[in-house]
DNA sequence: AATCCTTTAATAACTATTATCATCTGATAA
DNA sequence: TTATCAGATGATAATAGTTATTAAAGGATT
């Protein structure tokens, strides 16, 4: 692990009151040094070459622990359900990161999307999907009132 | 259901040679009767009120033909493998809906999303999430490969 | 080095989804 | 209308993905 890398894993570590242990400090390097959008599993067989005694529930925890400090994000808030939309007008989607619910949004609530450069060659473009991600009105009261 | 909807599903699934069973016409009902963004066993719990032995998996089923005939859509591609990112800069996703493969896209790729209405009230903003669909260039030459 | 609290590995449990297969049914044509 | 049959269904087994449990081990602090 780069030096660099190594010290920013420690300082994260520390702000967010986490041990800083060999599994994390591995399943952090594999996700940061290498460009890529990767599943637990992947996760596991890549830091299993070094620690070749890890548990994949140890992964699935730390990237939970790390996804909610905010130090790595979910590519998507769906995983889990599939959800089916009838809904054959174009409009965007509200997405609750607390809750994951989900609500249309009016197409016309936000501006168009521009293609400003080209995509990469080759890709075959069927259409733009926008999620606004946030907290809705009732997970924020529920919060609100907590505290 | 009504004499309108039960045309166009009737129409439908002519269209796409498929048998109009009660089975399909109650799941079509359940999705195109209510605005929502429904899981499977949620659409089940619907139409068993109507069709009490339908099976989870007859659900399962024709939700996916009805989405691969483009009558319904997947709220999110990503769904049944989490996904983790490490890239903290700003910028979107190119998704390809044959193999799920999710590939960066330079943030000044696309111009920015601009708010014109209001979002509903309560909902406080998290950050804007582009996911361009698409096929990506190995499936294109894999498809036209097949032809 | 001793203590304490956190983390880990192993694995059982659980949830979501898909596969299998015998039976049944909608569509078509006689 | 009835016969036919490819395609659809229901029951349930199997698989994949994720989470819970718990005894043992390991960082952090002193
Ligand atoms: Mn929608
Ligand atoms: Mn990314
Ligand atoms: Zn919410
Ligand atoms: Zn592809």
């Amino acid at each position: 692990m780069r030096r660099e890398t190594y010290n920013e894993f420690r300082r994260l570590c520390q702000k967010h009151s986490l041990a800083a242990t060999h599994q994390r400090q591995k399943i952090y390097e594999a996700l940061v040094s290498r460009p890529g959008h990767y599943s637990p599993e992947e996760i596991y067989e890549q830091v299993k070459q070094d620690l070749p005694s890890i548990s994949l529930a140890t992964v699935y925890k730390n990237l939970k622990t790390f996804v909610h400090a905010g130090m790595l994000c979910e590519v998507s808030p769906h995983h889990g359900s599939w959800r089916i939309d009838a809904n054959h007008h174009p409009h965007h989607h509200l997405v609750c990161t607390r809750c994951r619910s989900i609500t249309d949004l009016d197409f016309d609530s936000l501006g168009p999307v521009k293609l400003r450069g080209k995509l990469p060659s080759g890709f075959r473009l069927e259409k733009f999907t926008i999620e606004v991600r946030g907290v809705c009105k009732a997970c924020t009261a529920a919060e609100t009132k907590q505290h």
